[in-house]
DNA sequence: TTTTAACACGAAAACGTTTTCGTGATTTTC
DNA sequence: GAAAATCACGAAAACGTTTTCGTGTTAAAA
């Protein structure tokens, strides 16, 4: 069990210097060609490789990003996480990843821990219970201290920073749009409560298709689901308010959902209810994830393109990780990703 | 955009040394208490936090480990990382992420950069390329320089090192035992290529299953699908293969699948075949993901546990980082993760 | 009053690099 | 043959810590 070599053993070992070492190793033109082969030739055969702790802290850089997500076990945030791990990749950079479990105090952690010299900077996206609290100290002080954050999906507009996000809004009016389009006369939306931004947009989106199409939004069309319970352990629950709202509004015909799961409880219960997918309800979704292409019916869905999120949110945070100090003004983008609609089985 | 203030600085305002702005902050008990007071109250103001970088260096251990895994999008290994990044961060260490797509030279790549000191030790699953070509040099040098090395789900024999595997054998063996119970007679099934080391032991558990209840396995009756092809984009040619097995083989009775995916498409190829699950047709696949959840009818599966896994292994490796070097010999041991049968609606 | 002990603090080394600057030896130039 | 230039290398500082070992000052013991 040897330990890595370093400069300094390789020095001794040749009878020169740590700095004649390092040099000859740098092909510097310094050093003669004899030392330098002999140096390199050394270092080869032991498989010398520069220590990068010892490079972080001499270059006050690490070459590694942070990113902090509310959940991994979570199609959307791991295609994320490898958008970013691709480009992050590419540039040089590794990745340290930190789950706040949707939880404040984890977050608030987990970036502590992450800011003091163990990485260069952040891409986050804020848990519910930030986004409840509205408590952002902790994304200035990281920032003030010259560590440079980009949010991504689920952003916040209190904060001055680049960030990638979704067309939340667009993306479900155009659901909205292919419903009314298709003959769709009474839509239903399941969403969650307004505190989720991501919620509040898509929402928002359904409301505008309906005006411009000159419908009337009902209010009992409209069912908010508290989504500070963990669903993937109490479906029953959640299909319980889908039949209720089934039930209670009889004439249904489409339903808008803010999300896959939502979406999926629908058309179970729908069909539970001995009522056809597509014919009778059609069913759009959010989010382009492994249950919607794997559905019976395949579920028609708002595709968020993750991947290219990630990737974008690695290249701003890179880029401004190398911009030199010339323009001292700082200048924060906002990079709004398109929807595309995927159809599949569940709409006409 | 200030800078995060260091030992220096305080020393310099406060007019004392490095050394006693260390110890007053650690509470040494050679500072005077008056010292003491001045220091951490000016500590506390400017919110000093330890480099951690800095740290590392001197201490020669990053408190961060290294998780390589060939896809994060992917259920089973997100669930793995999860369970990992609890444990890791409970015990005071930070979690890196190295993705190696299923790439040989992009698993050896990620571990050469993480092994210079970024990280005390590896958890990883080795990717498919690896299996096929059956190039473990990396690891031996890896752990000769005595970083250790922890293994989970896909492991390899060849390796002496922590493992943390699925009983994949008898969980599938349970799987079959299963529609044999539930009355099949005609069971087949749908697996990878056998340089899988998961693939070919629940292979193996399918075929002990038939023996021991005297029914002898027929080689039409088993499907051996090349998974180097990524069948999320390319399912239909997946759902011919299997398609051309139900048809072949008319009096299938019971299907066990190797992974959620085939176990999802036979279900689809059986129903458009015009058959009914379970009165027909029995299927059991192996992963409890959240496609098994979701299915229609619900899939039974065997499940792994991978949060537990991601747990045993981080106990493991973190064990074997902080153990005494007391024993010097070293000692590797494997820790088999029990499956559980999660009955649904897709058997009687 | 002298010796010893306790106290409170600082200097310096170490972790592994890179880089600036200096310097002795050789070579070139006039 | 003296001055200048080139060459090849080493010493040391710096990044931010912790820790060992001194050391000067004061208080207690003789």
């Amino acid at each position: 069990m040897k330990r890595k070599i370093t400069l300094k053993q390789i020095a001794k070992e040749l009878d020169v210097s740590i700095s004649t070492v390092s040099k000859a190793l740098r092909n510097s033109p310094e050093i003669s060609d004899d030392t330098k082969q002999k140096v390199q030739a050394f270092a080869k055969l032991y498989n010398y490789r520069p220590n990068n702790i010892a490079l972080s802290l001499k270059n006050r850089k690490t070459n590694t990003i942070g990113i902090i997500i509310p959940e991994i076990v979570h199609h959307f945030f791991s295609k994320v996480i490898r958008g970013v791990e691709t480009v992050a990749n590419n540039r040089g950079y590794n990745v340290i990843i930190g789950l706040s479990n949707e939880s404040f105090s984890k977050e608030v952690i987990n970036m502590e821990m992450l800011a003091n010299g163990s990485i260069d900077g952040f891409i986050l996206s804020i848990s519910k219970e930030t986004q409840q609290l509205q408590d952002f100290h902790h994304f200035n002080e990281t920032m003030s201290q010259g560590m440079p954050i980009v949010m991504f999906d689920r952003v916040v507009s209190e904060i001055n920073c680049d960030k990638v996000i979704v067309d939340d809004l667009n993306g479900a009016k155009n659901a909205v749009e292919k419903l009314i389009q298709n003959g769709c006369e009474s839509i239903a939306l399941i969403t969650t409560k307004d505190y989720v931004s991501v919620g509040k947009l898509r929402t928002q989106g359904y409301l505008e298709a309906l005006q411009e199409h000159k419908m009337v939004p009902k209010a009992q069309l409209i069912l908010k689901i508290d989504d500070t319970f963990d669903f993937e352990s109490h479906l029953d629950m959640l299909e319980n308010e889908i039949e209720q709202l089934f039930t209670s509004n009889k004439d249904i015909d489409g339903v808008f959902a803010v999300n896959e799961l939502y979406a999926l409880s629908a058309m179970k219960v729908a069909r539970k209810l001995g009522l056809d997918i597509p014919n009778d309800v059609q069913v759009i979704g959010f989010t382009d994830g492994v249950l919607s292409k794997h559905a019976t019916p395949g579920l028609t869905t708002v595709s968020q393109h993750a991947e290219q999120m990630g990737e974008r949110a690695a290249d701003l945070l890179i880029d401004k990780l190398e911009k030199e100090y010339d323009t001292e003004e700082e200048s924060f983008q906002t990079i709004v990703i398109a929807t595309d609609l995927v159809e599949r089985e569940s709409t006409k």
